[in-house]
DNA sequence: TCTGGGGTCCTAGGACCC
DNA sequence: TCTGGGGTCCTAGGACCC
């Protein structure tokens, strides 16, 4: 165990913590059912991939990212199961709760993970910021049954090595006099924010462990590196940049919605319909949110990753996916290669405004607009009460349930580029209002 | 890491203006 | 029609995160 500073008082010019879920929502599932405790279990069953696994899995080496099928071939006993989001996010609310009672800074970077702020507490609380840290780990164990790593230390991503440096159930606390030791033993592609080509760079010029990096000159930094990078090697020096990011957040710049499915497919009409369901999704999010997009962009993922894609604007704020697929159609003729196979399609929505904020030109009909609004309300209802998928557009059809069957069954064969045309032809009426609606309510 | 889904931020470069 | 210099705004794309 890392024991440094443990009932001393080192000195922190701030002091941030840290914690981190230990495979969190593999630790979820067991925190719920206790009968999973010391197996190997695994979530991520809707998806045929690991999303995280307990250790026991881990421990047979099966991690993150390996194929279901793989699992089973290397642990027939393994417990796989889907992934169950809303109970992940009621720890998550669980872990910043505890966090907060403690102090009011408190940044909810992610669904297992997050940082507080516990400058100045120690009078408070009567102790160390080594004890106060500790306590918070204490206390999340308890109370949530799941294993937390915890860094403490005078920035953000000091803190992030700290939490990194020990898993699981680590406690490690780096005060500034002493922070060399880790960085020393810390890679610098394992660094918060230096990911892949940065590390590459990096490395070219010699510089393999995170001391390495705290080592070049600040001249060398700036001639070299962007803003970002800038700013971790200055946190990695001890100096605090990084602001921890206290207010909630509940709004969005973009909201995306991506598919990928299996086999990959050259159907013009089963790919429009993947991207019409992409649309419908993301227009939904934006719908709860209030919020209403000036522009999108869609791409389809061929065979081999590589995206072809357009970025369109509106004409006017649109929620509305039928207004979305309506300007995507032209654009999508163009994007889509006949022949190509193609393995995802995403739409994003973007330059995302409050819905109320948005002032109708002189070329909009109110009425006509309020009633594109009530229906999608209808929408969002029903989809609440019935789950999703319980009403969707027509053009979504194919993508949804055992659509993929249905298209290929059909045998549209290898589209031609004009036969892709044609495709649109017929969706002249989907301009009628009101919207030609599919429903499998019940 | 042979690759799922959902995000954010920064930067270079072009368009346009004075 | 060519030549400077400088500013702002927007967009595309890269890089990274969980």
């Amino acid at each position: 165990m890392n024991e440094v500073g443990w009932g001393r008082h080192y000195y922190y010019p701030r002091a941030l913590i840290h914690v981190d879920g230990d495979s969190f929502f593999a630790a979820c599932e067991v925190a719920r059912n206790p009968s999973l405790r010391g197996k190997p279990v695994v979530t991520g069953a809707e998806r045929g991939i690991v999303s995280a696994a307990t250790y026991e899995a881990k421990a047979l080496g099966i991690n993150r990212g390996i194929r279901l099928a793989d699992v089973k071939k290397i642990c027939p006993e393994a417990i796989i199961v889907a992934s169950d989001y809303e109970l992940y996010t009621l720890y998550s609310l669980r872990m910043y709760e505890i966090m907060r009672r403690y102090t009011p800074a408190v940044e909810e970077y992610g669904i297992d993970e997050c940082f507080g702020d516990l400058t100045g507490l120690r009078r408070t609380f009567h102790m160390s910021y080594e004890d106060i840290a500790r306590k918070i780990k204490a206390d999340l164990y308890r109370e949530l049954d799941i294993t937390f790593s915890v860094g403490l230390s005078c920035t953000k991503v000091l803190a992030k090595v700290g939490s990194k440096y020990q898993k699981p159930d680590g406690f490690t606390a780096i005060p500034l006099i002493g922070k060399d030791t880790f960085l020393a033993n810390t890679e610098i592609g394992k660094i918060w924010g230096i990911g892949p080509n940065t590390t590459a760079f990096l490395q070219n010029h010699g510089i393999r462990t995170a001391l390495d990096f705290t080592n070049k000159n600040e001249d060398w930094v700036k001639k070299y590196l962007n803003k970002p990078i800038e700013e971790i090697w200055r946190e990695l020096n001890g100096e605090s940049v990084m602001d921890l990011v206290t207010e909630a957040k509940h709004t969005y710049y973009s909201i995306q919605k991506t598919r990928t499915f299996s086999p990959p497919s050259k159907e013009a009409g089963f790919l429009y319909s993947q991207l019409s369901k992409n649309v419908e999704g993301a227009c939904a999010k934006a719908r709860t949110h209030g919020l209403t997009a000036t522009g999108f962009s869609f791409f389809l993922k061929s065979q081999e990753f590589r995206y072809r894609g357009a970025d369109v604007k509106l004409s006017g704020p649109s929620n509305a996916p039928h207004e979305i697929l309506h300007a995507m159609e032209p654009h999508f003729l163009k994007v889509f290669r006949a022949g190509t196979f193609y393995r995802a399609s995403g739409v994003t929505l973007t330059g995302l405004h409050e819905a109320k904020e948005v002032q109708l030109d002189l070329f909009t009909d109110p009425e006509k607009t309020a009633g594109i609004a009530r229906v999608f309300e209808r929408v969002d209802v029903l989809t609440e009460r019935f789950g999703r998928h319980a009403i969707y557009l027509a053009s979504s059809m194919k993508a949804i349930g055992a659509g993929r069957v249905a298209a290929s069954g059909r045998g549209i064969g290898s589209v031609s580029r004009t036969r892709a045309g044609a495709l649109f032809k017929g969706r002249e009426r989907q301009k009628i209002f009101p919207l030609p609606f599919l429903g499998e309510v019940g």
